[in-house]
Formats: C-alpha cells, sequence, structure tokens
DNA sequence: CCTAACCTTGACGTAGGCGTTAAACCGCCC
DNA sequence: GGGCGGTTTAACGCCTACGTCAAGGTTAGG
C-alpha cells in the first residue's frame, strides 16, 4: 500500500508539469502507456511522482527516438516487470523467471541503446555537414561583400536605393 | 537545357533506390518537396539523380529531425533559391537580393544545426543512461546466478552479504 | 447552500502521411 | 498487333496521436 502522505497530484497539476495535455494522459493510459492511477473517492485520478516521470520518460522516446506509440508501450511494459522483479524481496521460487524478465529488459535495452547509437552517428555527420555548409555560406557572403565594395569604387549600374 | 544523354529515372527505380513508395513519390510532388520532375513523351516521370539526391535528403530530414513535411519544404525551398543563386553567373544587378537569399538560407541551415546540436546533445545523455542501466543489469544477472549456485551447494541458506 | 474551478466519460473531429483501389494509358517484345 | 508490365490521374481509405465539444459530477471557498 502506498504512503498515504505521498504527494498525489491530479490531471490538471500533472498537465502542467509535464507539458502534455489532460487528454493526452488520459490517452496514454487509454493506450496502456500509464497504469491507471489511483483515484479520490469522487473519482478524480491521482498521479504519483513516478508517474509524472514516466510521462516525461515516454515523451523523450517520442521526440527523441521518434518511435511510435505502440513500440514505446511494449518498452514502458519491460521496465514496468523491472520494477516489480525489484521490488519483490525474493519470492525466492522461480528465480530463473526472474531471470528471463530480466533478460527481456535486458533485450529491450539493448534495443533503445542501439537506436539511440546510431541516431546519434548519423546526427554527428549531419552535423558535420550543416558546418561545413555555414563555412561556404560564410566564403559566399564575403565574396558578395567584396563585390560590393569594388563596385563601389569603380561604380556600374547601381539602382537607387 | 539538361544534358540529353543524362540518365534519367523511371519512377519505379527511384521508389526502388530510395526505399520510399511511388505514392510517396508523388505525394511530395504534389507536396512542393520535390519539383515536377521532367516527363517522357506519354507522360511518364523522368527523375534526375539530383532527384534522388533529394529524396534521400527530405528522409532524412523525417526520420533523423522529425520535423513536419511542411517545415521540411520550407527547408528545401531555401536550398533551392541557393542552386540558382550559385547557378546565375552573376546577373550581377540586385547584389543584395542575393544578399537576402543568402540569409535567408544561413538562417535555415542554422536553424537546423541547432536543432541537431540539441538533439545530440540530448541523444547522448539518454545513451549514457542506458549504457549506465545496462550495467546495473549485468550486475543483476550476476547475482541472480550467485544466488542460483549457492542455493544449489546449501539450500536455503541466506547468502553473507 | 452556492458558485467557480476542476474533473469525469463519451463521442466525434482532424491533421499528417501516406495506402489502396480503379480505370485508362504507354512502351516494349514477339 | 496483341500481350504484359510499368505508369498515369483521381478518389477514397486508414492509422496515429491526439483536439474538441458536450453533459454532467466533485471539491473547495465564502
Amino acid at each position: 500500500m502506498p504512503d498515504v502522505d505521498e504527494a498525489y497530484l491530479q490531471i490538471g497539476e500533472v498537465a502542467e508539469r509535464t507539458g502534455v495535455t489532460q487528454r493526452t494522459l488520459r490517452f496514454y493510459e487509454e493506450k496502456g502507456l500509464l497504469r491507471p492511477p489511483s483515484r479520490m473517492v469522487g473519482g478524480f485520478r491521482l498521479y504519483s511522482e513516478q508517474d509524472v516521470k514516466r510521462v516525461e520518460h515516454i515523451r523523450r522516446l517520442q521526440d527523441l527516438l521518434g518511435v511510435a506509440l505502440a513500440e514505446i508501450k511494449e518498452m514502458v511494459e519491460a521496465e514496468e516487470v523491472l520494477r516489480e522483479l525489484r521490488a519483490q524481496y525474493r519470492p525466492d521460487s522461480a528465480i530463473d523467471e526472474k531471470r528471463r524478465q530480466l533478460e527481456r529488459a535486458i533485450d529491450v535495452v539493448q534495443g533503445q541503446y542501439s537506436i539511440v547509437k546510431q541516431k546519434t552517428e548519423q546526427m554527428e555527420e549531419m552535423k558535420a555537414q550543416l558546418k561545413e555548409r555555414l563555412k561556404t555560406f560564410d566564403r559566399w557572403m564575403k565574396e558578395l561583400n567584396e563585390l560590393e565594395t569594388k563596385e563601389a569604387v569603380a561604380p556600374g549600374l547601381r539602382p537607387p536605393k
């Protein structure tokens, strides 16, 4: 049972803090990306700090990796299994059950890692190219300016400005 | 007028080489991301190698940066202006027209650069975190294995540690 | 008790990014 | 000149990731 004194948040606060809309939070819950939060008497959703972290995590996966919510669901599910695994203080039978879960989690994280790795490499490459182009542009700009000053010294047809 | 001997490609070949569908190519054209290609007598589209590059460029922007096609359109348009600017051998009036175009292009590329930079930084951070987690998992896995061997030797005993 | 601010479920709408026919047309080979 | 495979436009469809009402229930303050 969760600590009664823990600071729970209503959906509006979570929305504000995470930068997503309330609709999005309900949507994620619908889609199984967020586990159904606890409720207060009247039915209002009560989120924990953990849930906030989860939302932020989801958004990072979306924005940075650009993976679909379906995939993100798989990822966060595997992580959820891990939390449980860490929480259980050795219900002690089924060690290889635990091992299987751990292996699954490792797979997931390795998957994420390889995606991130590949993307960072490609982006570093792109970054270098962009830098190169900016240099080139700078050169051109200088050439343009020189060209102009030469025309100022030896004016051709200058349009009235 | 383009070189008549140049190797032009039909839509199917371009699709195959770029990994996008024919539908996507026509769609990009519709949306103004690809300039309308030349046609052969019967009306079939004829793409140049340049067009292929362009498609690949578009896809990189999509996949890596995750920007919307509308934005990508702006980007490729600015680049198109640059091509022209570089192609014109000094129609020599309107130097500051050129300068404005160049400045616009610089803005665009700087925009891309800052996006890429920010994303790479965030991804490097994420990468580090993932690496950390993989290490942790590895430790856990070892602990699990040790736990198992100890139980095999002295069942029910708690490991000192 | 009343009201404002917040929340609930449900249902429908939408924007982006293509997929999928359909029906006719083109090019090439035998 | 008939067949076959690639291509054309046009139109409708679809999925994702939410946005946007609508109609009502809840909570806290005065």
